[in-house]
DNA sequence: ACCTGAACACCGTTCAAGT
DNA sequence: ACCTGAACACCGTTCAAGT
């Protein structure tokens, strides 16, 4: 899997020209920076001009916004889903709702991911996107917790996802909330705790 | 509160000549139709062409497009608000998750209210909002079910406000998935429920 | 192979000029 | 008092012409 990702990144560097090569890499350093201060609306245009290349350029290499958004994160993800098998451990409920956490909160300090997750997955075959990847790991998860009898009936992967990125967006750049409101959402918040 | 409503409506109508009302009228129609179709980010531009006016014309009757949402969707939220109050029952609980399901299938039934209530207030001090309704009723639910017992501790309206709203966003038209994600949350997605 | 500049159609905002 | 048309600065997309 994160084969498959680093082979994806490997095509679309290895193919280019070294000025080619370089301007991809210009525009990602600039879409990153304008999408953590703009969000996932920012200008295509503001990102070419600050990357010094012309717009017809960054459509060149980006076909679409979404492409830019899945490059852009497609790294971080890829990290964040390779520890997802890591973890050996012997408590999967606690480990579902830990990795929960480092998707949420990485959604919330990485603005835009989470709406480029929400959004259609608009996915070419075979191609590697970040929304497959977290759902390729979060099953895994998911199956270990359920069969451990730690996830509420009825619950399924599309709905944690959907849970959150709900969640990413809506506390889009706050981490802290988004933390906390997962936590009671995987808690419940109908009725009072029962013991520690 | 429903006088306050009622009385910003009609301050917004009675003040304008009988051509600025009949305009006032048909960009609201004509946003309502839009946003539903087009989402929040509806463009205004197109809203006034629907109603037959020139863009100044928009600008000059809604100074922004949060004025706008709020215009589209004061009443229906307001009536929403209004019956978070009307039951006199037994169960706050109950009551507070119902009204709470109330709340996330408008929100994902009308397109763009929930990306409105979660945008920053911006609020005019004085000024009737959505945001400011729907926390006010809300505010009593949660009292009244915190007394009984029924919320779970650390639980505030603005958990449940944010909680309701992402999944308004998350799910925009399709408010089936919307009510299962929320019951999902109230009652807790981490662990099995118990008994019935 | 890759880039650029320019063109196109669109957008939101503002303002002078109308009635 | 309210409206319009036009202007401005911006946007995303596309394409012919360059090297």
């Amino acid at each position: 899997m994160s084969d498959r990702v680093r082979a994806a990144n490997k095509n679309a560097e290895k193919a280019l020209r070294a000025d080619g090569r370089r301007n991809r890499e210009r525009i990602l350093a600039a879409a990153e920076e304008l999408i953590a201060s703009d969000g996932a609306q920012a200008s295509l245009e503001a990102i070419a001009r600050n990357a010094g290349v012309g717009s017809a350029t960054l459509h060149r290499h980006f076909a679409s916004r979404g492409a830019l958004l899945e490059a852009v994160f497609r790294d971080g993800v890829a990290q964040l889903c390779a520890r997802a098998a890591d973890n050996p451990g012997t408590d999967p409920g606690a480990e579902l709702a830990a990795w929960l956490e480092e998707l949420t909160v990485y959604a919330a300090t990485h603005r835009g991911l989470a709406a480029a997750l929400l959004a259609a997955p608009d996915v070419v075959p075979e191609q590697v996107c970040c929304t497959a990847m977290v759902r390729e790991a979060l099953d895994g998860l998911v199956a270990r917790a359920a069969a451990a009898g730690a996830l509420n009936t009825g619950v399924s992967t599309g709905d944690l996802l959907l849970l959150a990125n709900a969640i990413g967006v809506a506390t889009e750049a706050d981490p802290a909330t988004a933390v906390r409101l997962l936590r009671l959402a995987m808690a419940g918040m109908g009725r009072p705790r029962r013991g520690p």
